[in-house]
DNA sequence: ATTGGCACTCCCGATTCCGGAGTGCTAACT
DNA sequence: AGTTAGCACTCCGGAATCGGGAGTGCCAAT
């Protein structure tokens, strides 16, 4: 029912789909035949134009009104119509200069390549950070706050540190600190996360600790300070949505900030496309958001072989779907990199 | 030429603006002697009224509209007629209620305050992090990521954690990096970071240092880790601007949220705010921002006796000051007592 | 199969119109 | 003198109206 579209068939629903992304306004007969290369008359068009409508490709707002493309529509031509290219040297040029300084943190350059993908689409950027729990322990310390209160700090491989506040009974002394700290990373040091949780329940039953009551407190202050912390989402580039006349309407613009604000939909859409490998598509109502109208196009980031997060660009389903995806292509590549080796000037990537 | 108000003028221009913020429609001179408790006739009042806007305290739209209050009369208002109550029990039973969990390190604690503050007033949240740099120090850490890249940890008096990536030539092992941990940290804790600073100076002429490479190296390292970071403000609840009709103008709507994401206007005039004591009011223009009609309403949060950030709300000029100025009162000293002590459930605030 | 022609539909912006709310002024009243 | 009733005038904003333009669907001719 989708696959036999007969090339004119195509040419026509791809006319549409570009003119309608370019416009954002209905596409007529007229319309199509000037744009399309073959002379052909725009009774024969709307002729086709009728099937297409037909089949679920289009839809028309009103009688008289031209055709705008359907969610399938953009799926088909994402799948088969588009061939994507690659980023623009300018872009290129622009992702060079807002690199993030050398020195920055995990975070900050997270951040920053949400607002790099905000730029160069004028959509929205978003960028889910590594979730805590995925990642390898590189470093646990405890840093004493006064007050009876302890700062656990945490370290993974790729430089994320995540912190935690936690309160003890009676002060510690700073040699006892330090003991404890040596001998939970000696312990701990170099497991993933979900292997951590298990080793440290592992080890309070250990005879050795049950008689060492610094050791049994020191497991039982970093169980503590394991409990999962929330994902972080950075989106940013928000306010490019003022500018797509299908968002104008006041009431629909609120309740996307308001999902914005809310950033728990978001996490669960993104966490499906960790799975998966390459960019990802989500067009319509397939992104499951909440006030539809929305397309997200995403790419996990990586620091090796690992997989540590996912980053990608929200905007109307009406977006310029072919250049927005070598764009989040280029950057997941991109902050892979970073998180990786540190190296900030980096040959242009293949 | 403004003191001298007699008591009935007063009362209309309260009227006035109660009105008006209660509705953000005009005020005209009926409603105010329906509103108004003593009998009068609409005639008196509009000479009143007339008074008022050759003394800059109203103005009108335009010929039979009504009148509405100017930046001048907000002013006037908080100031003499205001007086301004305590958080109502159900506000402080909502607040109790979204207490960020026990072991929040601080900036979770400030990001949950901005949330309430917009969840209170129905405005915007808007809270400054600590500026680092005037803060005392802690704990100075370095980790070792691999491929020649070190993260180094610093922690505040407070809890608030900063991390920076450093690269270095060659790898350094890890008792050399206890070493100089401890040797960075046996110098430098305690000390203000202004402080800190000048003794990275002073030392790095030291004899004995010079002498050490290691040392000397450290010296290095933690200067590179000491440049600023970039101030951190949260501020959350922008969608509720969509709530407000003065704003439901596209254009200055795609404004507000221009500068929401720029953020270093808010800076400027937060910083303002940090040397003042007690609740800060800022009316229209006097916020300096740039779409106007807004107003910020602010408070110093504190540790003990030490200054640390601002806190406040963002709302349109038409603000309900009545009830904001207490809530952003008493968030601030409850952010002040749980940065402080840690301790979460807390009897009411005085 | 394609196309020109034609009647029909519907939107959208411009225009007009009218009622309501409010003002300012003047003259009368207390 | 201060207050008030009355009145003419202004201006906004929503409802109604209108006409052109863009587009469609269908039919008959090629």
């Amino acid at each position: 029912m989708n696959g036999n579209l007969n090339d004119r068939s195509r040419q026509i629903l791809q006319v549409i789909i570009e003119d309608y992304i370019a416009t954002a306004e209905p596409v007529g007969s007229r319309t199509i035949t000037r744009r399309l290369g073959v002379n052909l008359s725009p009774a024969s068009v709307r002729n086709v134009m009728a099937d297409l409508e037909e089949m679920g490709f289009l839809s028309s707002p009103h009688t008289s009104a031209g055709r705008i493309p359907t969610d399938r529509a953009y799926r088909f031509y994402v799948n088969t119509l588009l061939q994507s290219g690659r980023v623009t040297s300018e872009q290129e040029e622009e992702l060079q200069q807002r690199l993030p300084p050398q020195g920055s943190d995990a975070s900050r350059i997270l951040r920053e390549a949400s607002r790099m993908l905000s730029s160069l689409s004028h959509y929205a950027g978003i960028v889910l950070a590594p979730r805590f729990t995925e990642n390898v322990l590189r470093h646990l310390e405890f840093v004493n706050l006064g007050n009876r209160r302890l700062l656990a700090i945490l370290v993974t491989e790729h430089g994320i540190v995540h912190n935690k506040l936690v309160e003890v009974q009676e002060e510690i002394s700073g040699e006892d600190l330090v003991r404890m700290t040596n001998y939970l990373n000696s312990l701990l040091q170099g497991l993933p996360m979900a292997e951590v949780r298990r080793r440290l329940i592992e080890q309070m039953q250990n005879d050795k600790v049950t008689y060492d009551a610094l050791l049994d407190r020191a497991l039982r202050l970093s169980k503590q300070a394991l409990t999962d912390t929330e994902a972080d989402i950075f989106i940013e580039g928000q306010a490019n949505f003022f500018n797509q006349p299908e968002f104008a309407d006041t009431t629909r613009m609120k309740e996307i900030f308001r999902a914005f604000e809310e950033k728990s939909q978001f996490l669960a859409l993104l966490d499906r496309c960790l799975a998966a490998d390459g960019v990802q598509i989500f067009i319509g109502a397939e992104t499951n958001l909440n006030p539809g109208g929305m397309s997200i196009i995403t790419s996990a980031y990586r620091s090796g072989s690992r997989k540590l997060g996912v980053l990608g660009v929200i905007g109307p389903t009406r977006m310029v779907y072919a250049s927005v995806i070598p764009i989040v292509d280029y950057t997941a590549r991109l902050v892979s990199r970073l998180l990786h080796s540190g190296e900030q000037r980096l040959p242009a990537l293949t």
